[in-house]
DNA sequence: GAACTTTGTGTACATTGTACACCAATAAAC
DNA sequence: GTTTATTGGTGTACAATGTACACAAAGTTC
């Protein structure tokens, strides 16, 4: 194992999507500190998965680390949404406790890279060997404790999230292979907080032509079993269109 | 006059983009570099605007200050388009030679922060004192030298601006507060790469209550004179309307 | 086989996009 | 002051897309 140089102050922090079917969620790290003398808890919030870059590595390599320590896989959709480097960053007593505690000292100063991640749920086990990761529904999060000024960063990817899930079609990524058309129709309403109604919604699947429907249909459901489709990149890439449309 | 400590491994590059009623350009600065004894030309290409950052503001600030000393101008239009640390920013045995020249040093990892700019090119008069600034049309890059990687830099720019440009109204940043809409026509044209019919261009606009009819006409041009116009970032902020559409 | 649940489909209307051609108003030239 | 050159400004017919809305079909469970 080689140990890598950390760059003190510049780090990139992941805010990871997921899709269960039902609603979206988080993956979040927990963060706990107790008294050493008295067991009193410090400190018991969350942050984003995150850390230092390393000297021989860029930024797009040090969030696929990232995310493979925290879920096994690689190849995860990734997209930077933006650079964060406010004075304040990390300032009240808390994160400076936690940092002192977990031996990082404090750059006073840190510029951190946002990454919008989105995962296929059904491919991820979480409780590996910490179970300190897991998954929040992001309508919890405005209830919640973070640390540093992660939520900031929670509310900034999910506005990213919203603007590009209109345009490009990266929301199949929240999506296993296979997938229904009630899975998709769920999936946006859940992304965008909106609902559709299902024949339109269909019909404007049925246009896009890299959307593909499979022979295979759902098995052992209680009710009329659903047909299987595909995202197809190939497809989408070769069939784009122009959209010139600059907004009313 | 106040020094300020620079953070060595962090910058920000702004690309300045400007609208001469004709095409679109960009602010480069001269880089130039002459061996002491023979006078022979070492350097001699362009940058992007950009510095390290300062430890104790962040990052627009920092953008900010680059854009004041280069234009004189506060109030600039600034989005940060993405962050970009690859490990061979700043290999190149001139990038080294000019880094050594200007006496940085040479950090061997730097991040630097890319910010678009959009100026109002008639609220501009360059050639302050040094003439090392200067507006070049975008067409004209792909044949320039550039520094470190900010040809690069600024093809993710101009991508960032053509996504920006046709889903919110940022591009009346680069024109006059007051407008004719022949003028808008062909910023759009410029900006897109594209060419509008007249009539439907108008029509657009006209649903566009934001863009907003004046009183006032040009005057002295040869010919029938045209209309001013003016944009309402408030009347625009009130009627936003939802745009849910995912692109086929 | 009855009850339950989710799938899958079509039509009428409104809105938006697109292709296309001519007169109007001004300054300059004569 | 008449002509010329130049850009500004307008409407209509058709195509494509968005939107509102209701019911039968295919499975499982009991």
């Amino acid at each position: 194992m080689i140990s890598h140089k950390i760059v003190p102050n510049i780090s990139v922090d992941c805010v990871v999507f997921g899709f269960d079917f039902e609603k979206l969620n988080v993956l979040l790290v927990k963060r706990e500190m107790k008294d050493n003398g008295s067991g009193a808890v410090l400190i018991n919030d969350h942050t984003l998965a995150g850390y230092h870059i390393f000297e021989d590595e860029d930024l797009d390599s040090a969030a696929t680390r990232i995310l493979r320590g925290l879920t096994g896989l690689d190849n995860i959709f990734l997209e930077q949404f933006g650079a964060f480097g406010q004075l304040d960053r990390v300032s009240s007593p808390k994160d400076k406790m936690w940092l002192d505690y977990i031996n990082q000292g404090f750059a006073d100063r840190i510029v951190t890279v946002g990454y919008l991640a989105l995962i296929d749920n059904t491919k991820v086990t979480l409780t590996l060997k910490d179970r300190d990761v897991s998954w929040f529904p992001v309508s919890m999060i405005s209830d919640m404790e973070m640390a540093f000024d992660h939520k900031y960063l929670f509310y900034k990817a999910i506005e990213a999230l919203q603007r590009k899930v209109k345009v490009e079609p990266i929301a199949f990524e929240l999506l296993p292979d296979y997938f229904t058309l009630s899975q998709l129709q769920k999936l946006y309403e859940a992304l965008l907080g909106t609902s559709f109604d299902k024949r339109n919604f269909r019909k404007k699947v049925a246009q896009m032509h890299y959307v593909i429907p499979l022979k295979k249909k759902q098995q052992g459901v209680p009710h009329k079993p659903a047909q299987f489709y595909l995202f197809s990149r190939e497809v989408y890439e070769k069939t784009r269109k122009g959209r010139i449309s600059f907004i009313i």
